[in-house]
DNA sequence: TACAAACCTTGCCCAACAGGCAAGTTTGCC
DNA sequence: GGCAAACTTGCCTGTTGGGCAAGGTTTGTA
């Protein structure tokens, strides 16, 4: 494994952060609409032409938390053994993740749930959970066995996204709730027989 | 019920429908990123400005069809009996509505499997999905007796939404297996405990 | 250490776009 | 017929994504 990724690597991994943050940060204080894609690079102190190079809009740059999330997501499921039932596979790594959110960076849940009131995020939270939905389909299907693999792995893939997009939703909308109660919540209703 | 919804009414659902449609044929013949509003607004004989106030842009005009389908699924749920399992409810609304657009405006099927090879589209495919989610969602609340009736609601609101986009993107992909199939196969394997 | 190749950032540019506004036109209703 | 509400359109402006090429930085190699 790379101890370390390169100078060039973490820059970049940096200047993306910066660009997230800003985001974020100017998207809960004057609003979605009321930011321009100008504002956000300013911030992150780099060129707007640059911010094109990292993120395709705005909204990207916002939901790119919720990105990462997925990406460990993936990284915790594929580490567990391949000979247990898939959705007891999906639980547990939906509720580690949750753990890890609120042990680590909890600035991540306090912030993303200031977003609550911009509802024309909604479509594009909806798309970050869908990038990683082949990805994952990919990942299930050498999981599975009988008629159908392909078909069932992306079911599957797409309803666990799915159902861990709502828990996050809903918390944001009832924040006295522990995210980690919704989740398991949601996760047990959504659970295929 | 509105006999005639009237003239008014009449005309903005066919300039809608015509919009539709050229926006669907035009994406399908140039590709999505090599048409423009104006052409598209151009082939429907209204003014881009006019294109505007139908839709927020191209990719919603080109999935109105899919909207369209979406409004009439929610009939077929509401026309059932509220005592039956809410699955059983959801299925029989999906095969009923897969039927109809079998017998009915089978141009729909064919045009849509034309969109293939257009990947810019699946996140705008998975928004029109979302957009009757919380609709949905309500409906079911009242089908359900228990704890968390409304996280549960929309929990199975969006595996069923969920596992009806992926049945049709999926039947997109492989246009030779008939869409019944492809959704009943779907909805069987995502079915909740 | 030197140097070339690969890669990033930036400014410049342009076509496309969303949506506010106001004037003109059509429809609904009495 | 005639009035009010609703719709269409043209005009306009600020914003946007992304192509291109000129610099600067990092990396791998010798």
């Amino acid at each position: 494994m790379d101890e370390t990724p390169g100078l060039r690597e973490r820059k970049k991994a940096a200047t993306r952060l910066a660009l997230h943050e800003a985001a974020l940060r100017l998207a809960i204080e004057q609003g979605v609409d009321g930011v321009t894609v100008e504002a956000i690079a300013d911030t992150a102190n780099v060129s707007r032409r640059t911010f094109s190079n990292y993120f395709s809009g705005k909204e990207e740059a916002i939901f790119h938390g919720d990105t990462m999330r997925l990406r460990r997501m993936l990284e915790l499921i594929r580490e567990q053994p391949t000979d247990e039932q898939p959705w007891t596979v999906l639980t547990r790594a939906a509720l580690r993740l949750t753990e890890e959110t609120y042990l680590g960076n909890m600035e991540w849940l306090i912030r993303r749930r200031q977003l609550r009131g911009h509802p024309s995020l909604a479509s594009h939270q909806v798309a970050a959970y869908t990038v990683v939905e082949r990805e994952l389909a990919a990942e299930l299907a050498d999981r599975l066995s009988g008629d159908d693999v392909e078909l069932r792995a992306r079911v599957l893939a797409a309803v666990f996204l799915t159902t861990m997009r709502v828990a996050v939703q809903d918390s944001t909308e009832h924040p006295d709730r522990p995210l980690l109660d919704v989740v398991s919540a949601a996760l047990a209703s959504a659970a295929p027989a």
